[in-house]
DNA sequence: ATTATTTGACTACAGATGTCATCATCCCTA
DNA sequence: TAGGGATGATGACATCTGTAGTCAAATAAT
């Protein structure tokens, strides 16, 4: 549909603390997230209400006088979308990038490298895809990213 | 080392067509890049000076006049830390939502399967972590990120 | 009641980002 | 040699981000 504006790093952060709190007040944010990192309790509702103006955030009335904040988005779909966001914007829709991270870099926890065995069991069988609705867009990746220097 | 200061959207893309058409000139990147998105010339010079400024590309004079602009890491380093940050500061450390991406979304070239499978194959003999000058920072993700709704 | 506390709305402001216009040069070319 | 075009350096300006202070209404405490 549509799609939601950028997000600053602090306010993914705040965001991220909301959506792990839902539903939470402007007090609890500033209280567990806020103090801790030395944030002034206007900042962090500052933060609470531009997510909300950007569609992240939604809130209700609590106990008349203060509100409740809770994610607009499932956090899957958030997080699903801040990925496909990434390896769009920033990686030009190469994957590369991210299995060498995988490979290279972290320290995969048993249940990561589980999670990746079964993925890998559920791509394997299927050799063709199209189906689930994705429209196929062509070439996914942008002309020669990943690799391609000009010798 | 250093890290690098943050990269706007449009800079990094800046960074990504330099880096794929290094050594470029203003003129060059301006012609097949900025052109086509209504940038004037100034603006991309502008970026590109900036990006410079920050330490992600670095110039030489060319025919005594023009400079020539590179990416000061190679493009894997530079495409790794983004992950890297990505996955620290976008997703909480966590790798999972990045999986489920993978495994939701996108429709895999066989090469990205046949690189994860490779990757699998890579971290599965490996039980034990800790080597490779990683200092394993005990809890990694943050706490209850990715699940954890309070029911 | 009078005062202190809590909370949301608004305003402010510095720094980063995205876009350019101007200027000053250097090099050609008519 | 006077005018053009190409280029880099600067200065500008509107937004967006990150952080807060100030106000006013609503509440709670005396």
């Amino acid at each position: 549909m549509k799609d939601k504006p950028p997000l600053g790093a602090q306010e993914l952060e705040v965001l991220r603390f909301v959506a792990d709190h839902a539903p939470a007040t402007v007090r609890l944010v500033t209280e567990q997230f806020g103090e801790a990192r030395g944030l002034a309790r206007t900042t962090i509702q500052t933060m609470m209400e531009r997510l909300r103006k950007k569609g992240y955030l939604i809130r209700t009335k609590a106990d008349e006088g203060t509100y409740q904040y809770s994610p607009s988005l499932a956090q899957t779909d958030l997080l699903l979308s801040l990925v496909q966001n990434f390896v769009e914007k920033t990686l030009g829709g190469s994957i590369s990038p991210f299995l060498a991270y995988l490979s290279e870099s972290p320290d995969l926890t048993p249940e990561e490298i589980e999670e990746l065995r079964r993925l890998l069991e559920l791509l394997k069988p299927r050799p063709e895809r199209g189906g689930r609705g994705a429209l196929n867009p062509p070439p996914r990746r942008l002309p020669g990213f990943p690799p391609d220097r000009k010798p």
